[in-house]
DNA sequence: GCAATAGTGTCTCTCAGACATTATGGT
DNA sequence: ACCATAATGTCTGAGAGACACTATTGC
């Protein structure tokens, strides 16, 4: 027996790991997953991928794309694959680390831990056309939390959190440039934080402040056509922190 | 075979998860832990409490405290465990997840995959003097960057990424106050900040920010001694998030 | 008296929000 | 002509940073 510290003479972690060493299979079994919340902006719209299931448990439903890790693969390395498996996209893409959910019943067969990571990509074309019959699907969130879709596990806790993510993730990042194909214009811009945030913003403020913020966007030079006339195109720039930071106003 | 969306008809994570469904130990082996970086201020430092490990791997060395997430146990409660094991506090004290670490070598044994948790704790009492010989201590964190004290595992990595957890936490929460025991005064305060983010700030105009945001602190209406005065004293507020924030100022 | 900290007041600069004005081009 | 959007400019108020001044207490 190995005690490790102060007094209490417990079942010390210490133990377990010991005897672990010896019999990996010493410790109740545990899955490791990861699960993608993949966002972009189709129609005006955030909308969140999706996948139907097309096994047990929670056949049929909606769920988060996602997989277990491989036996050799890191936790980041899983999650860009899934995302390349689903969607085409590696370049241009965002990927972050969310949270990890990890509740003793939140998967029926075994115990399951999920490595949520936070997606943002530009309107992947080639998942326009190519997919066949609403296996996959991005879903506005609109819909989602007005209709009563109902998602496997627990997905919409994780959806919810990761949504909150972007919202606030907007405020001191650029990451706004990475749902939008580029080029895009000022306005194309603007309406990508308004639909985030779920608010009207002032053009000309939004316009100013985002000029104001060095490397944020770089202009093209050209100018391209919008709804009724024409106006300045904009590529991403390279900084990923905005200083100052753009804050979405206060519900208050 | 199950083919779940698109055209590929490559192994699918559907049939992986429909024979893991029959077979729980399908899938490689994995161990989840969960580590605890626990801070506090201590004689005007940040410090963080390491475990000298009692058992291989690395053992001798410094390491955050954890350990494995019981069967039936979860993530958030393993954590509070650990955080009431190793400092006998659990009411006050700060507790959030942090971010999980899963690189395929991590640990020698077998495949490990650790949620990191995050708390800030006011300097428990029962520590100073209760520990048995230097197998939990609390360390200044200005001592670890610059004497070479080699931390178990990756857990440098952990240690450096919560310690800048703590730093942008404290910009835009209340969080600094649990890091001291009640009643505090102004000055404590201040010296919470100036000894995180490591700059000097201006009395006169932290304590204007402080009181202008509602909900940080409340004065208790008596008055302490300090250094060579008397001043007020001040408990924990009720709100959470601060607004508006206390921004740290750029290293510019 | 001197040093150190707490507390109050003031000035300036920057920035966010609100709004006015003009240009452009499609309906 | 009318409308929607883009682009520019102006005004005001809030807040951050810098600094001056006073009060209190230990040395």
């Amino acid at each position: 027996m190995v005690t490790r510290r102060r007094t209490a003479p417990r079942p010390s972690d210490a133990e377990r790991e010991f005897l672990a060493s010896y019999d990996p299979r010493a410790f109740p079994p545990v899955g490791v997953t990861v699960d993608i919340a993949i966002f972009t902006i189709r129609a005006a719209e955030l909308c969140v991928l999706l996948i139907r299931r097309g096994a047990h448990p929670s056949l049929g439903q909606w769920a988060l794309p996602g997989g277990f890790v491989g036996a050799t693969e890191g936790l980041d390395e899983a999650a860009a694959r899934e995302l390349r498996e689903e969607t085409g996209v590696a370049a241009d893409a965002y990927l972050e680390q969310l949270r990890t959910y990890g509740a003793p019943g939140r998967d029926p067969r075994m115990r399951i831990v999920s490595v949520a990571y936070l997606a943002l990509v530009a309107d992947p074309p080639g998942m326009r056309a190519g997919t066949d019959a609403a296996e996959a699907r991005f879903w506005p969130l609109a819909e989602l939390e007005a209709g009563p879709v109902p998602l496997a596990f627990d997905h919409r806790g994780i959806l919810d959190d990761a949504v909150e993510r972007v919202r606030s993730k907007l405020e001191y990042t650029s990451l706004a440039t990475t749902l939008l194909p580029e080029p895009f214009t000022m306005g194309d811009l603007r309406r990508v934080y308004e639909t985030v945030w779920g608010v009207e913003l002032h053009p000309a403020n939004f316009r100013r402040k985002v000029l104001a913020t060095p490397g944020f966007v770089e202009p093209t030079g050209d100018r391209g056509p919008t709804g009724r006339g024409w106006t300045d195109l904009y590529t991403r720039g390279k900084t990923a922190q905005l200083h100052p930071a753009l804050l979405r106003p206060e519900p208050a």
